[in-house]
DNA sequence: GTCAGTCTACTTTTT
DNA sequence: GTAGACTGAC
């Protein structure tokens, strides 16, 4: 290398460097180094999307230009001279200038793909590299690990024999075609339960082993259970294909196959991919790694991004050794680490460090920030789930009055069934909330049907969706009508849809033809219909037709109520679909896109309220201040992980996770005593707070016999209102009937649930954003009183008990009775 | 074929 | 404690 040469490379290094001024030493490298492998192990908060966005731009504007000790030939002096005296602030013409100086064989935009896991996330790196590159950014393959594989099956997938246009089962949709064949073989769900069943197919998927594979090592093995699985395995694929179906797994599945078998379209992609990024590679499970590692296999520009000690989704197939053993797979591979923590204070960092320095398999990396040291971790222990839910709504409001919004908060639990106490108490404290997870809008049943009912529309011979509604609302066409229907299809290779469209053509069928025939009528009507109309329009005379809206309005109740309005909030979903494509303003075309796309999770930020989910949904998340609930043996580390070390280190790790999304408040509580899945039981704190270091934490009314009758053994249960309660906040409203939350609350949590059904995640907290202090406009009820209520419309109150400052009313509404916290209720109900 | 009442089992979750 | 599956009476 000539002294020109060197001086031009460092000079082109420094430049660039100077482009990226904004990331600290260590980003910065992760931005630059484009070139072969790179492993970019990034710390919680480290600043890993700012990363991966600058590492495109840098790729987009510079090509290998930051990572190359090529010198263009046509160089001069001058241009070095301009680089060496780059000014400060260059003029447009300048900028040009250094571009075409320090670029190497820049890719264009479709050259690089960047593979994260959830939509949510694809979404979110689209936005930001579309703020930082312009237009350019839409032509980058910013997707899902599914997203990607349908795209490239969607081109090619008539060369490994399916059809171009398949279509995409969900889980749901799975389980029922597991369901028919358990019927067929004639098996006991006990002892092949669907899930565990589909668990084994979808294991030796990821193990990239096909149903002969899956029999010839069970018979190998001498199992029996495993070579009857092998078997149903084996039915399950070959419906899936007479469906033209794909299941989730398929889909990268058979993505890796078409790569694998057809040379030329891997050759394709290979070529065409020069720059591959994975986000959350610890997340990945080995069918993605080899899909990884065929779609890099070209370039070897492969840059995998992730926390090993933030892999927390095991038991769904993620293998943490892909990137622990990254380095092994790719000799030449670089690592990067990405300590710097701009989240949380280093009292935090410090206590989480602390935690996950006990795990064993980990890269090891240690957290530090300029942040301050901010405060210790708040450890408390309360009597009871109850109490610890009044401690958390207290300690809430005390930081709401001293200047914190709601949606500053989380809390966080292991499992969801910890949330009822907590949503109950945090009701009763007027604290607006809202629950992330759980049942999803595109889980609902009645959702998927008014889907079925679409996806029949759209084809007819889509059995599986045919049998999901061809009785809902009922028309009088029960299992033993469709056990004859199916069984006519078999005998003549002939969809259900065939068979019913001509019923009356086949003697078994003689008392339900006219039924079958009304339901092939119904079809075929708004078929019709959808040739003319456009689809929002299309959907309403569905929803008519169908008789779906009619049969819930009969039913009159609350859960109906709440169906009707989400079989109407569909209709958003497809005019926010027409509006973003209207060009594939298809039913197929809206079918398609749905068939991926079934989370909603776009968490409203300006509602000013609370956030309550599980640790693995908040992965990803931060909050100024986080409460992580149940620290206790038997909960967090639940019972299942206790006696295994792998599954231990899973949990230690979901621990991490859970500390290290607190920005500035970190508070950890547990109960001495807990009722679950209703049963009460005594559990030891939580191993993982001993490992936090005592100047990290302050122990807040560490369980010590106060009043000198508890101690391990001996909680009668009749004092603990006093010393383990809530304590001073905010007066009578809690502190009181802590306790047994059980019983009358499910009334209301009913009541949140039902009240405003969204495309989000269900269970907003129905009150608007007031702080709502205690007990004030509290209505007097008295019993048969009457009432209104927004959602509910007019009732009668049927009783009223007072209730811990509070008053539990029994409201005989038109829908049916309910029970409501009446400060919860608040605005929504009206005496008449 | 439908509905209401009983039994059971149950971390975590995305596509 | 409770959702979801299953069973038996109309």
């Amino acid at each position: 290398m000539t002294d020109f040469e060197q001086r031009y490379v460092t000079a082109r290094k420094a430049v660039i460097a100077r482009d990226l001024a904004r990331l600290n030493p260590m980003q910065r490298q992760g931005a630059m180094t484009t070139e072969g492998p790179l492993l970019l192990l990034a710390g919680a908060g480290s600043g890993k999307t700012t990363v991966l966005i600058q590492r495109v731009y840098n790729l987009l504007t510079y090509g290998r230009g930051s990572d190359s000790d090529e010198v263009p030939n046509w160089a001069t002096e001058e241009d070095l001279d301009f680089l060496e005296h780059f000014p400060d602030r260059p003029d447009g013409d300048e900028v040009r200038r250094v571009h075409r100086l320090c670029a190497v064989d820049a890719p264009r935009p479709w050259e690089i793909i960047a593979i994260t896991f959830t939509n949510k996330a694809a979404g979110e790196l689209k936005e930001r590299l579309a703020a930082r590159l312009g237009p350019a950014a839409n032509d980058v393959w910013a997707s899902t690990f599914h997203s990607a594989c349908v795209r490239i099956l969607r081109r090619d997938i008539d060369r490994i024999g399916f059809d171009k246009d398949f279509t995409i089962y969900d889980t749901d949709d799975a389980k029922r075609v597991i369901k028919d064949i358990l019927k067929e073989q004639n098996l006991d769900e006990k002892t092949f339960p669907v899930r565990s069943v589909l668990s084994a197919i979808s294991a030796s998927k990821d193990r990239y082993e096909g149903p002969e594979v899956f029999r010839k090592k069970a018979e190998a093995a001498n199992d029996w259970k495993n070579t009857r699985i092998a078997k149903i395995y084996a039915a399950y694929q070959q419906k899936l294909s007479t469906a033209n179906a794909l299941d989730f797994d398929d889909i990268i599945y058979h993505t890796v196959t078409l790569l694998q078998k057809e040379p030329e379209v891997l050759d394709y992609y290979q070529k065409k991919f020069r720059y591959v990024l994975v986000d959350e590679y610890q997340d990945t499970n080995h069918l993605q790694y080899l899909l990884t590692g065929l779609l890099a296999g070209g370039h070897r520009n492969l840059c995998v991004v992730g926390d090993d000690d933030q892999s927390i989704y095991r038991f769904r197939g993620a293998n943490i050794e892909n990137i622990l053993n990254f380095e092994k797979q790719y000799k030449d591979a670089r690592v990067i680490r990405l300590e710097q923590n701009y989240r949380s204070t280093q009292h935090i960092l410090d206590a989480a460090n602390a935690v996950i320095k006990n795990n064993e398999g980990r890269k090891g990396k240690t957290l530090w920030t300029d942040n301050g040291s901010g405060d210790v971790v708040t450890v408390k222990t309360s009597f009871n789930e109850g109490d610890e839910a009044n401690f958390v709504a207290g300690d809430i409001l005390m930081g709401v009055n001293r200047g914190r919004n709601f949606r500053d908060t989380a809390i966080l639990y292991r499992m969801n069934a910890q949330s009822n106490a907590l949503e109950y108490a945090l009701k009763r404290n007027a604290i607006p909330y809202k629950v992330v997870g759980g049942m999803k809008f595109f889980d609902r049943a009645e959702v998927k049907d008014m889907l079925a009912y679409l996806c029949v529309l759209n084809n007819p011979m889509d059995d599986l969706r045919l049998r999901r509604i061809i009785n809902t609302p009922t028309r009088g066409i029960g299992a033993t009508t469709m056990d004859k229907v199916a069984e006519l299809a078999a005998e003549q290779g002939a969809s259900l849809y065939e068979i019913i469209r001509n019923a009356d053509l086949f003697p078994t069928l003689k008392t339900a033809a006219g039924k079958l025939t009304k339901f092939a009528d119904l079809i075929d009507g708004l078929r019709r219909a959808g040739g003319t109309l456009a689809l929002p329009e299309f959907y309403d005379e569905v929803l008519n037709q169908t008789g779906y809206v009619r049969a819930l309005e009969e039913k009159k109740d609350m859960e109906s109520r709440g169906r009707i309005e989400n079989v109407q909030e569909l209709k958003s979903n497809i005019l926010g679909f027409l509006e973003q494509d209207p060009e594939d303003a298809t039913l197929s075309g809206f079918l398609n896109e749905i068939a991926l796309y079934t989370d909603l999770d776009s968490v409203e930020a300006d509602d000013n309220c609370v956030t309550m989910m599980t640790i693995h949904s908040a992965k990803g998340l931060e909050f100024p201040v986080v409460y992580v609930v149940g620290m206790e043996e038997g909960i967090f580390p639940g019972t299942a992980s206790m006696y295994d070390e792998e599954e231990l280190e899973e949990e230690r790790r979901l621990c991490y996770v859970a500390m290290t999304r607190a920005r500035e408040k970190l508070v950890m509580t547990n109960a001495r005593q807990r009722m679950l899945y209703g049963r009460t039981s005594a559990n030891k704190s939580s191993r993982f707070l001993d490992e936090i270091p005592a100047e990290d934490m302050r122990w807040e009314s560490k369980p010590e016999p106060k009043f000198g009758t508890y101690d391990e053994d001996s909680f009668g249960g009749s004092r603990w209102g006093d010393d383990f309660g809530g304590g001073s906040f905010g007066g009578s409203s809690y502190s009181g009937s802590s306790g047994r939350s059980g019983g009358y609350v499910s009334g209301g949590v009913h009541t949140y649930k039902s009240t405003k059904p969204t495309a989000q995640t269900l269970r907003t907290s129905s009150r608007g954003s007031t702080p709502a202090a205690p007990s004030v406009g509290l209505i007097q009820l008295s019993q048969g009183d009457q009432v209104e209520h927004t959602a509910f419309g007019k009732g009668t109150v049927v009783s009223v008990k007072p209730m811990g400052g509070d008053a539990l009313a029994e409201v005989a509404f038109e829908g049916g009775t309910k029970k409501l916290m009446l400060k919860a209720a608040g605005k929504h109900l009206k005496k008449l």
